[in-house]
DNA sequence: AGATATTTTTGTAATTAATATAAATAGATA
DNA sequence: TATCTATTTATATTAATTACAAAAATATCT
Protein backbone atom coordinates (compact mmCIF):
# COMPACT_ATOMS: atom_id res chain seq x y z
CA UNK A 1 0.00 0.00 0.00
CA UNK A 2 1.55 3.12 -1.23
CA UNK A 3 2.24 5.85 1.26
CA UNK A 4 0.31 9.19 1.65
CA UNK A 5 1.88 11.73 0.29
CA UNK A 6 1.05 15.82 1.78
CA UNK A 7 -1.40 17.69 -0.83
CA UNK A 8 -2.70 21.30 0.47
CA UNK A 9 -5.63 20.19 -1.82
CA UNK A 10 -6.55 17.40 1.12
CA UNK A 11 -5.42 19.17 3.56
CA UNK A 12 -7.89 22.64 3.06
CA UNK A 13 -10.44 19.93 2.37
CA UNK A 14 -10.29 18.40 6.22
CA UNK A 15 -10.25 22.00 7.78
CA UNK A 16 -13.25 23.11 5.81
CA UNK A 17 -14.86 19.74 7.17
CA UNK A 18 -14.13 20.60 10.71
CA UNK A 19 -15.00 24.31 10.43
CA UNK A 20 -18.59 22.91 9.38
CA UNK A 21 -21.30 21.49 11.63
CA UNK A 22 -24.01 21.04 8.86
CA UNK A 23 -22.09 17.66 7.20
CA UNK A 24 -21.65 18.44 3.73
CA UNK A 25 -22.13 16.52 0.28
CA UNK A 26 -18.99 16.16 -1.60
CA UNK A 27 -20.86 18.52 -4.10
CA UNK A 28 -20.98 21.67 -1.74
CA UNK A 29 -17.25 20.97 -0.15
CA UNK A 30 -16.27 21.05 -4.18
CA UNK A 31 -18.54 24.43 -4.42
CA UNK A 32 -16.66 25.99 -1.47
CA UNK A 33 -13.08 24.85 -1.53
CA UNK A 34 -13.47 26.27 -5.01
CA UNK A 35 -12.42 30.05 -3.49
CA UNK A 36 -9.37 28.71 -2.18
CA UNK A 37 -8.77 26.35 -5.36
CA UNK A 38 -10.07 27.79 -8.39
CA UNK A 39 -8.85 25.08 -10.58
CA UNK A 40 -9.70 21.91 -7.96
CA UNK A 41 -11.16 18.88 -9.65
CA UNK A 42 -14.15 17.02 -8.34
CA UNK A 43 -12.64 14.00 -9.01
CA UNK A 44 -9.87 15.27 -6.19
CA UNK A 45 -12.84 16.11 -3.92
CA UNK A 46 -14.15 12.59 -3.92
CA UNK A 47 -10.86 10.83 -3.58
CA UNK A 48 -9.78 13.03 -0.81
CA UNK A 49 -12.80 12.77 0.81
CA UNK A 50 -12.48 9.25 0.34
CA UNK A 51 -8.95 8.73 1.76
CA UNK A 52 -10.34 11.20 5.00
CA UNK A 53 -12.70 7.92 5.69
CA UNK A 54 -9.93 5.46 4.96
CA UNK A 55 -7.60 7.26 7.51
CA UNK A 56 -10.78 7.59 10.04
CA UNK A 57 -10.06 11.01 9.76
CA UNK A 58 -13.82 11.86 8.86
CA UNK A 59 -16.76 9.93 8.45
CA UNK A 60 -19.26 8.87 5.27
CA UNK A 61 -22.76 9.31 5.94
CA UNK A 62 -24.71 7.72 3.58
CA UNK A 63 -28.52 8.23 3.15
CA UNK A 64 -30.60 8.98 0.62
CA UNK A 65 -29.72 10.95 -2.15
CA UNK A 66 -25.49 12.03 -2.15
CA UNK A 67 -23.35 10.88 0.34
CA UNK A 68 -22.18 13.53 3.48
CA UNK A 69 -19.05 13.94 5.15
CA UNK A 70 -18.73 14.45 8.93
CA UNK A 71 -15.35 15.44 10.77
CA UNK A 72 -16.28 15.00 14.19
CA UNK A 73 -14.83 12.11 15.19
CA UNK A 74 -16.29 11.43 18.84
CA UNK A 75 -19.28 8.27 18.43
CA UNK A 76 -22.79 9.62 17.36
CA UNK A 77 -25.67 9.15 15.47
CA UNK A 78 -27.70 11.40 12.75
CA UNK A 79 -30.83 12.88 12.74
CA UNK A 80 -32.68 13.78 9.05
CA UNK A 81 -35.23 16.12 9.01
CA UNK A 82 -38.25 14.65 6.62
CA UNK A 83 -39.36 18.12 5.38
CA UNK A 84 -36.03 19.99 5.18
CA UNK A 85 -33.32 17.09 4.89
CA UNK A 86 -31.09 18.72 7.22
CA UNK A 87 -28.58 16.48 8.90
CA UNK A 88 -27.87 17.33 12.74
CA UNK A 89 -26.11 15.32 15.62
CA UNK A 90 -27.39 13.22 17.76
CA UNK A 91 -25.12 12.93 20.78
CA UNK A 92 -27.46 9.82 22.02
CA UNK A 93 -26.21 7.20 24.92
CA UNK A 94 -26.64 4.47 22.91
CA UNK A 95 -23.15 3.13 23.45
CA UNK A 96 -23.98 -1.05 23.72
CA UNK A 97 -26.16 -1.32 21.41
CA UNK A 98 -24.10 -3.29 18.64
CA UNK A 99 -22.54 -5.05 21.71
CA UNK A 100 -25.85 -6.01 23.10
CA UNK A 101 -27.10 -7.50 19.53
CA UNK A 102 -23.75 -9.45 19.01
CA UNK A 103 -24.39 -11.75 22.26
CA UNK A 104 -28.14 -11.84 21.06
CA UNK A 105 -27.76 -12.51 17.16
CA UNK A 106 -25.88 -15.89 15.70
CA UNK A 107 -25.77 -15.05 12.42
CA UNK A 108 -22.20 -13.28 12.42
CA UNK A 109 -20.28 -11.15 14.52
CA UNK A 110 -21.44 -7.45 14.82
CA UNK A 111 -19.16 -4.84 15.21
CA UNK A 112 -21.07 -1.74 15.35
CA UNK A 113 -23.60 -0.04 13.94
CA UNK A 114 -25.03 3.34 12.38
CA UNK A 115 -28.44 5.17 13.61
CA UNK A 116 -30.11 7.33 11.87
CA UNK A 117 -33.22 9.11 13.48
CA UNK A 118 -36.01 11.01 11.09
CA UNK A 119 -38.60 13.65 11.98
CA UNK A 120 -39.60 17.03 11.97
CA UNK A 121 -36.43 19.57 13.12
CA UNK A 122 -37.20 22.54 15.27
CA UNK A 123 -37.03 24.94 12.49
CA UNK A 124 -39.54 23.20 10.38
CA UNK A 125 -42.35 22.52 12.68
CA UNK A 126 -41.92 26.07 14.10
CA UNK A 127 -42.80 26.94 10.13
CA UNK A 128 -45.66 24.37 9.99
CA UNK A 129 -47.01 25.61 13.72
CA UNK A 130 -47.16 29.28 12.43
CA UNK A 131 -48.87 27.89 9.00
CA UNK B 1 -54.01 12.22 -5.66
CA UNK B 2 -54.89 9.33 -8.19
CA UNK B 3 -56.40 6.17 -7.69
CA UNK B 4 -54.09 3.57 -7.36
CA UNK B 5 -55.01 0.79 -10.59
CA UNK B 6 -54.44 -2.76 -10.52
CA UNK B 7 -51.12 -3.93 -12.42
CA UNK B 8 -49.99 -7.28 -13.42
CA UNK B 9 -46.50 -6.28 -12.88
CA UNK B 10 -46.73 -4.30 -9.82
CA UNK B 11 -48.32 -7.69 -8.36
CA UNK B 12 -45.50 -9.80 -9.60
CA UNK B 13 -43.27 -7.58 -8.10
CA UNK B 14 -44.63 -7.94 -4.86
CA UNK B 15 -44.71 -11.24 -4.97
CA UNK B 16 -41.68 -11.72 -6.06
CA UNK B 17 -39.76 -9.67 -3.23
CA UNK B 18 -42.14 -11.53 -0.63
CA UNK B 19 -40.47 -14.86 -2.08
CA UNK B 20 -36.94 -13.40 -0.88
CA UNK B 21 -35.04 -13.08 2.55
CA UNK B 22 -32.08 -11.42 1.04
CA UNK B 23 -33.57 -7.70 0.22
CA UNK B 24 -32.92 -7.90 -3.85
CA UNK B 25 -31.91 -4.14 -5.45
CA UNK B 26 -34.23 -2.58 -8.31
CA UNK B 27 -32.12 -3.93 -10.51
CA UNK B 28 -31.89 -7.83 -9.56
CA UNK B 29 -36.17 -7.43 -9.02
CA UNK B 30 -35.77 -6.21 -13.10
CA UNK B 31 -33.45 -9.21 -13.97
CA UNK B 32 -35.81 -11.83 -12.60
CA UNK B 33 -39.02 -10.19 -13.70
CA UNK B 34 -38.31 -10.77 -16.84
CA UNK B 35 -38.39 -13.92 -16.88
CA UNK B 36 -42.37 -14.10 -16.54
CA UNK B 37 -42.58 -9.95 -18.33
CA UNK B 38 -39.93 -10.57 -21.01
CA UNK B 39 -40.49 -6.55 -21.98
CA UNK B 40 -40.83 -4.99 -18.71
CA UNK B 41 -38.91 -1.67 -17.91
CA UNK B 42 -36.44 -1.07 -15.34
CA UNK B 43 -38.52 2.14 -15.05
CA UNK B 44 -41.85 0.04 -14.58
CA UNK B 45 -39.75 -1.71 -11.46
CA UNK B 46 -38.45 1.34 -10.32
CA UNK B 47 -41.52 2.99 -10.46
CA UNK B 48 -43.69 -0.02 -8.71
CA UNK B 49 -40.91 -0.50 -6.29
CA UNK B 50 -41.61 3.11 -4.99
CA UNK B 51 -45.57 2.72 -4.94
CA UNK B 52 -45.27 0.10 -2.38
CA UNK B 53 -43.32 1.74 -0.64
CA UNK B 54 -45.99 4.17 -0.48
CA UNK B 55 -48.02 2.20 0.48
CA UNK B 56 -46.51 0.61 3.26
CA UNK B 57 -46.28 -2.77 1.67
CA UNK B 58 -42.75 -3.42 1.44
CA UNK B 59 -39.83 -0.88 2.67
CA UNK B 60 -36.67 0.68 1.23
CA UNK B 61 -33.02 0.08 2.89
CA UNK B 62 -30.89 3.04 1.93
CA UNK B 63 -27.11 2.27 2.37
CA UNK B 64 -24.31 1.87 0.33
CA UNK B 65 -24.31 1.62 -3.19
CA UNK B 66 -27.89 0.58 -4.69
CA UNK B 67 -30.90 0.62 -2.90
CA UNK B 68 -32.41 -2.66 -1.72
CA UNK B 69 -36.50 -3.60 -1.01
CA UNK B 70 -37.68 -5.50 1.29
CA UNK B 71 -41.23 -7.37 1.72
CA UNK B 72 -41.39 -8.29 5.49
CA UNK B 73 -43.79 -5.60 7.28
CA UNK B 74 -42.78 -6.38 11.06
CA UNK B 75 -40.31 -4.60 12.59
CA UNK B 76 -36.56 -4.94 12.33
CA UNK B 77 -33.40 -4.00 11.23
CA UNK B 78 -30.38 -5.08 9.06
CA UNK B 79 -26.89 -6.29 9.15
CA UNK B 80 -24.49 -5.85 6.34
CA UNK B 81 -21.14 -7.96 5.95
CA UNK B 82 -18.27 -5.92 5.09
CA UNK B 83 -16.70 -8.27 3.36
CA UNK B 84 -19.18 -10.11 1.19
CA UNK B 85 -21.83 -7.51 1.48
CA UNK B 86 -24.81 -9.75 2.26
CA UNK B 87 -28.00 -8.50 4.17
CA UNK B 88 -29.61 -10.38 6.47
CA UNK B 89 -32.42 -9.43 8.83
CA UNK B 90 -31.99 -8.51 12.67
CA UNK B 91 -34.92 -8.97 15.03
CA UNK B 92 -33.16 -7.31 18.01
CA UNK B 93 -35.43 -5.80 20.89
CA UNK B 94 -34.98 -1.96 20.46
CA UNK B 95 -38.67 -1.04 20.28
CA UNK B 96 -38.13 2.13 21.99
CA UNK B 97 -35.20 3.36 20.79
CA UNK B 98 -36.36 6.57 19.08
CA UNK B 99 -39.05 7.44 21.56
CA UNK B 100 -36.16 7.97 24.34
CA UNK B 101 -34.01 9.42 22.23
CA UNK B 102 -36.98 12.11 21.34
CA UNK B 103 -36.77 12.79 24.95
CA UNK B 104 -33.94 13.44 25.52
CA UNK B 105 -33.21 15.57 21.98
CA UNK B 106 -34.40 18.96 22.21
CA UNK B 107 -33.44 19.86 18.45
CA UNK B 108 -36.55 18.64 16.86
CA UNK B 109 -39.31 15.72 17.10
CA UNK B 110 -37.79 11.90 16.83
CA UNK B 111 -40.18 10.55 14.74
CA UNK B 112 -38.47 6.33 14.13
CA UNK B 113 -34.73 5.38 13.51
CA UNK B 114 -32.78 3.08 10.90
CA UNK B 115 -30.12 0.83 12.49
CA UNK B 116 -28.23 -0.66 10.14
CA UNK B 117 -25.62 -3.47 11.88
CA UNK B 118 -22.27 -4.37 10.17
CA UNK B 119 -19.58 -6.94 10.68
CA UNK B 120 -18.63 -10.33 9.50
CA UNK B 121 -21.57 -12.78 8.36
CA UNK B 122 -20.88 -16.54 9.82
CA UNK B 123 -20.28 -17.41 6.07
CA UNK B 124 -17.47 -15.12 5.61
CA UNK B 125 -15.84 -16.26 9.34
CA UNK B 126 -15.74 -19.29 7.96
CA UNK B 127 -13.94 -19.01 4.81
CA UNK B 128 -11.14 -16.27 6.90
CA UNK B 129 -10.82 -19.33 9.80
CA UNK B 130 -9.91 -21.86 7.11
CA UNK B 131 -7.60 -19.73 5.62
C1' DA C 1 20.43 22.42 -4.75
C1' DG C 2 19.61 19.10 -8.55
C1' DA C 3 17.97 14.65 -10.21
C1' DT C 4 14.88 11.02 -9.60
C1' DA C 5 10.95 8.46 -8.09
C1' DT C 6 6.30 8.30 -6.68
C1' DT C 7 1.98 10.43 -5.50
C1' DT C 8 -1.50 13.75 -6.48
C1' DT C 9 -4.06 16.82 -9.35
C1' DT C 10 -6.43 18.21 -13.33
C1' DG C 11 -9.51 17.69 -17.06
C1' DT C 12 -12.27 14.72 -19.23
C1' DA C 13 -14.72 10.55 -20.16
C1' DA C 14 -17.31 6.76 -18.50
C1' DT C 15 -20.30 4.33 -15.28
C1' DT C 16 -24.04 3.50 -12.21
C1' DA C 17 -28.41 4.49 -10.05
C1' DA C 18 -32.50 6.62 -10.61
C1' DT C 19 -35.98 9.70 -12.69
C1' DA C 20 -38.68 11.90 -16.57
C1' DT C 21 -41.45 11.84 -20.74
C1' DA C 22 -44.62 10.72 -24.46
C1' DA C 23 -47.00 7.45 -27.16
C1' DA C 24 -49.20 2.86 -26.69
C1' DT C 25 -51.62 -0.38 -23.69
C1' DA C 26 -54.34 -2.14 -19.97
C1' DG C 27 -57.65 -1.72 -16.15
C1' DA C 28 -61.92 0.31 -14.25
C1' DT C 29 -66.53 2.19 -14.76
C1' DA C 30 -70.94 3.16 -16.77
C1' DT D 1 -68.98 -1.71 -25.70
C1' DA D 2 -67.39 2.99 -25.09
C1' DT D 3 -64.83 5.93 -22.39
C1' DC D 4 -61.77 7.55 -18.99
C1' DT D 5 -57.66 7.22 -16.46
C1' DA D 6 -53.64 4.76 -14.77
C1' DT D 7 -49.82 1.98 -16.27
C1' DT D 8 -46.35 0.28 -19.32
C1' DT D 9 -42.82 0.60 -22.61
C1' DA D 10 -38.97 2.58 -24.79
C1' DT D 11 -36.04 6.04 -24.62
C1' DA D 12 -33.76 10.10 -22.98
C1' DT D 13 -31.99 12.57 -19.15
C1' DT D 14 -30.20 13.69 -14.63
C1' DA D 15 -27.41 12.96 -10.53
C1' DA D 16 -23.69 10.84 -8.05
C1' DT D 17 -19.57 8.75 -8.42
C1' DT D 18 -15.54 6.51 -10.44
C1' DA D 19 -11.77 5.85 -13.97
C1' DC D 20 -7.91 7.36 -16.73
C1' DA D 21 -3.81 9.66 -18.70
C1' DA D 22 -0.92 13.59 -18.96
C1' DA D 23 0.90 17.34 -16.04
C1' DA D 24 2.15 19.09 -11.49
C1' DA D 25 3.49 18.56 -6.76
C1' DT D 26 5.81 16.21 -3.05
C1' DA D 27 9.41 13.30 -1.04
C1' DT D 28 13.94 11.10 -1.29
C1' DC D 29 18.74 10.60 -2.45
C1' DT D 30 23.22 12.36 -3.59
Amino acid sequence: MAALKYSRQRESIKNYLCSREDHPTADMVYTDIRREFPNISLGTVYRNLSLLVETGEIRKITMDGADRFDAKTTPHHHFTCRKCGCVLDVMAPVENLAETVDEAWEYGDVEGCRIEFYGICSRCKKILNEA
